[in-house]
RNA sequence: GGAGAGAUGGCGGAGUGGCCGAUCGCGCCGCCUUGCUAAGGCGGUGUACCCGCAAGGGUACCGAGGGUUCGAAUCCCUCUCUCGCCGCCA
């Protein structure tokens, strides 16, 4: 969410945002409305300093005239009460509006409509030749039993699936060498919850908007299973001040990932690519309201996974997200998309967010400043590897002609020492 | 799930209808006293919003939301959370 202040103080430069992310938004509503709530507070403070000095004065008279003093008091009373009530409308309503202003881009982000206009700023690796015809993940999977999606689907429908033996222990592995990784870094692991309160959704940015995408309890118990753990670790220090030897907060956590990937029907229906379920290492950034730090976090915890693909081996490449393809909360995003063979191209498994306050200001999450000025935060976060995906990425990358596959040497201490999984085909 | 106790400022802890945005202590900040240290004295010390060029003024907030009242930290209702007890489950 943006601030108030900040709105009516450029308002040009968020309806520029706005069209640059290709968002609808009547600004000149939202100050219509603005007014309207300012004014509405001057009176109703006005009105209920009256009343207070009424009610003083009746205290301080003599017990006999009160009655008929507070008997006057009636009709103000009634009259702030109206005014309560409408004013208490109005700032309902320019919230609901503020929820959905999005957050101002970058100058740095590129001009474009849709993931197709993503300008690529780095490319790492080369996607390997082979010199036999590779599997996709799912043959080699299904040859090995290591997938099995048709049972996935019996249980729970489709875009489930069950992993199994060698492929499961990898999956582990990965996400606990990935969770090393940031430990040995300084960032905090965390173990999460990822049913959270519905407020939380909204705190993060993923609500209003992003309601067809989650699972959601609410209904009997006003939870939602997160698509993140980004979700409640940002959300960890809601409606706190933090002190500023405190910060930067970083943490990593690990967590299962529900998405209902609604409106994808047809959409990379074959394999694990897009899937209800997942793990994911996700590291979350909380610091100080200063841009030029944030562009530097957004970096590090760029380079923080680019580290993981490297030493997985796993040829990436790195986009800067064009305004259009770009969520309302984000400053800048940017997206790694690593080498599938299957796929002949590269798919999207990190997505790295610089949100400015956007995030901190909906969860209230602020610190004091060396002045003693309290600021809102600002929060950043990166996925460090994610489930699936990147398994995707190991298999087809690193197979081998008879169905094997090799494991890059950092997984292998998680691995009981093995060079490579799969029993010959 | 059942019966109970509690929730006040950074912390501790008063406060049972008007003099309470809140005594006091600790902590913290500033100044002063005192060779140093220890100790002491004085003053200050929440957040948000509105009006104002500013100085300043105003409003709200005592877990959250409603209610009673001219007036609520204080009375009533609902909810949440915390703590310990019983039951159930792991």
């Amino acid at each position: 969410m943006l601030d108030m202040k900040y709105i009516r103080a450029n308002p040009e430069l968020v309806k520029a945002g706005a069209a640059k992310k290709r968002i609808a938004l009547d600004l000149d509503a939202i100050l219509a409305l603005d007014e309207r709530v300012r004014a509405g507070i001057t009176e109703t403070d006005r009105l209920r300093a009256e009343q207070k000095n009424a009610s003083k004065s009746i205290g301080a008279a003599a017990p006999a005239d009160r009655p008929r003093l507070a008997e006057e008091q009636k009709a103000q009373k009634a009259q702030l009460k109206e005014k309560e009530e409408e004013l208490a409308k109005l700032q309902a309503e320019l919230h609901q509006l503020l929820l959905r202003v999005p957050n101002v881009p970058a100058a740095e982000v590129p001009e474009g409509r849709d993931d197709s206009e993503n300008i690529e700023v780095k490319k790492w690796g080369t996607p390997r030749q082979f010199d036999f015809e590779p599997r996709d993940h799912i043959a080699l999977g299904e040859a090995q039993d290591w997938i099995d999606v048709e049972r996935g689907a019996r249980i729970a429908g489709s875009r489930n699936y069950f992993l199994k033996g060698d492929l499961c222990l990898l999956e582990g592995a990965m996400m606990r060498y990935a969770l090393e990784l940031m430990v040995s870094r300084g960032f905090t692991p965390l173990s999460v919850p990822t049913l959270v309160r519905k407020d939380i959704m909204v705190g993060t940015g993923y609500f209003p908007g992003g309601e067809e995408q989650a699972y959601r309890c609410d209904e009997r118990d006003d939870l939602c299973l997160v698509g993140t753990a980004e979700v409640p670790v940002t959300a960890l220090h809601q409606d706190e001040i933090l002190d500023l030897k405190d910060l930067p907060k970083r943490y990593v956590a690990l967590s299962s990932c529900y998405r209902r990937e609604a409106g994808t029907y047809g959409k990379d229906t074959r394999g694990l690519y897009r899937v209800h379920q997942f793990q994911k290492v996700e590291q979350v950034i909380v610091d100080v309201a200063d841009a030029q730090r944030s562009i530097e976090h957004h970096h590090v915890i760029v380079s923080n996974a680019e580290d993981v693909l490297q030493a997985l081996g796993l040829p990436y490449r790195i986009v800067n997200v064009c305004g259009g393809d770009l969520g309302a909360p984000q400053i800048q995003k940017f997206d790694i998309e690593t080498w599938m063979p299957s796929r002949k191209g590269y798919g999207e498994t990190h997505s790295a967010s610089r949100f400015h306050e956007y995030q901190a200001r909906r969860l209230n999450m602020r610190y004091r400043d060396a002045d003693g000025v309290v600021r809102v935060c600002h929060t950043l976060n990166n996925t460090v590897a994610a489930s699936v995906r990147m398994l995707i990425a190991l298999l087809e990358n690193h197979q081998n002609a008879d169905g094997t596959v090799t494991l890059p040497a950092c997984l292998r201490p998680y691995m009981g020492g093995r060079e490579r999984i799969g029993k010959p085909l």
